[in-house]
DNA sequence: TGTACATCAGTGAACGCGCGTTCACTGATGTAC
DNA sequence: TGTACATCAGTGAACGCGCGTTCACTGATGTAC
C-alpha cells in the first residue's frame, strides 16, 4: 500500500509517540516492539522501516520526549512566574501519578545512565535546551551564570519526583512534594509574594 | 549434598550480595537469574531454594542494599563533620563512575518506583532508617523536625548523581558534581570552615 | 565404633513465552505512456 | 482519458535466544541405632 509523502513520517512520529508513553510507564527494558508498534496501530515487522534498532528508537524517543518538554515550558507564563509554574506542576501529585504523560527524565533516569552513547548524547542535547531555556528566564542578563545552578535544581526535582513515586507511604510521598517545591523555588530565588 | 545449618544463609547471603551489584550495573529488568546464580557459582535451579520469585529477590536486594548503606553511613565520623563527608563521597566522579559498587536509590530509583509493593515497602522502610539516622546527626535535640528537609535532600542527591551519569559530557557532570555538593551542604546548613 | 537411613542444598534439563530482528510477500497508490 | 507498471509502507510468519520457573534427581552429611 503506497501512500503520500507525508504519511511515512506521520507514522514515524506516532510511534516515536506511544513508545515514549510505553517507555515512561513500563521502563524502556520493559517494553517490547511489538507491543509498541501495536499501540501504534501496526504490525512488528514495520518497526525496522522506520528505526535501525531498538537502540535507534530509545535515542528517537528521548529526544522527542524532551523536545515536547521544552515546548511545553516555553507556553509558560514569561519570566520567573512561568518557572515557579512549571516547579509546581512539576512536583505535583497528579505529575507523580500519571508517569506515562509525565517528565522523561523521571521516568527514565537510571536506564539513559546505563544506555549507550546515541542515547546520553540525545539526553544531553535536549536536557541542556531546557536547562537554558529556564537559566534564560531566571537570569535574562546574564544566563551562563545561572546554567549551574540551573542545571542543580533540575536535579533535585527529577530525584525528588522519582523518589515520591518510590516510597509506599503517601502522606511520605506529598510531604515531600511538598518540601521539594518550597526548596526548589527557595534555591531558584523565587519568593512568594 | 547437605551441609552445615549455617550454610545456607551464607548462600543466601552471596546471592543477595551478587544480585545487588548486577541490578545496580544493569538494572533488575536487565540482569536473568542465570546470571546472577552464575556470579554466585551456583546454577540457576538452585534459586528457588532461597526466594519465591525474581520479585521476592529484588525486595530482599533492596532492604540488603540499604542495609548495608546505613551500616557504611553509621562508620563516619559523628555529627555533621560524617554528614558532610557523606555527601562529598557521594557527589564524587568515583562514585558515579561505579554504579554496581554504590547507592543502591541512584541506580534503581525508577524501577523501584514501577515495582510492585513488596519492592516499594522494602525501600521505604531502609531509606527511611537512613534519613533517620542523617536527621540525628543534623539536629540531634529534635531530630523529627529535620526529617522532611534531609528527605529532600538526600532526594536532590540521588538526582544529581543520576543526572550525572546520564550526561554525555564529562565536563558537565563534573560540574554538576560539585554545584551539587555546595547546594547540598548549604540546604544541609553545613558551612565550610 | 560402625552401618543404614533421612535430609535437603544444589544440579541441570526442560517448560512455554516473549524478546529483537529478518524477510518474502501484499496491494493501494502515484507515475509514465 | 485509460492502462500498465514501479514503488514501498506495512503484513505476518519465522529465526535463535534468553527469560522466569518447575522438577526429577544427586550425593555429601548429620542422625539414629
Amino acid at each position: 500500500m503506497r501512500y503520500g509523502s507525508e504519511h511515512k513520517q506521520a507514522t514515524r512520529r506516532r510511534i516515536l509517540e506511544v513508545a515514549g508513553r510505553r517507555f515512561k510507564q513500563d521502563g524502556i527494558d520493559g517494553s517490547g516492539i511489538a507491543t509498541v508498534m501495536k499501540d501504534a496501530g501496526l504490525t512488528n515487522g514495520a518497526f525496522y522501516a522506520h528505526f535501525a534498532s531498538k537502540d535507534d528508537l530509545a535515542a528517537g524517543v528521548v529526544a522527542e520526549q524532551l523536545r515536547e518538554q521544552a515546548a511545553q515550558f516555553r507556553d509558560r507564563p514569561p519570566g520567573r512566574g512561568g518557572v515557579e509554574q512549571i516547579v509546581r506542576e512539576y512536583l505535583s501529585p497528579e505529575h507523580r501519578d500519571h508517569p506515562g504523560e509525565g517528565c522523561p527524565s523521571a521516568a527514565l533516569l537510571d536506564e539513559i545512565g546505563r544506555s549507550g552513547d546515541a542515547v546520553k548524547q540525545a539526553y544531553t542535547h535536549g536536557l541542556m535546551t531546557i536547562v537554558d531555556d529556564l537559566a534564560a528566564r531566571l537570569a535574562p542578563d546574564d544566563p551562563a551564570s545561572a546554567r549551574a545552578a540551573t542545571l542543580n535544581a533540575v536535579a533535585s526535582l527529577i530525584g525528588t519526583l522519582q523518589l515520591s513515586r518510590a516510597l509506599a507511604d503517601r502522606r511520605l510521598a506529598d510531604d515531600l512534594l511538598k518540601e521539594g517545591t518550597r526548596q526548589a523555588l527557595a534555591a531558584l530565588g523565587i519568593d512568594r509574594a
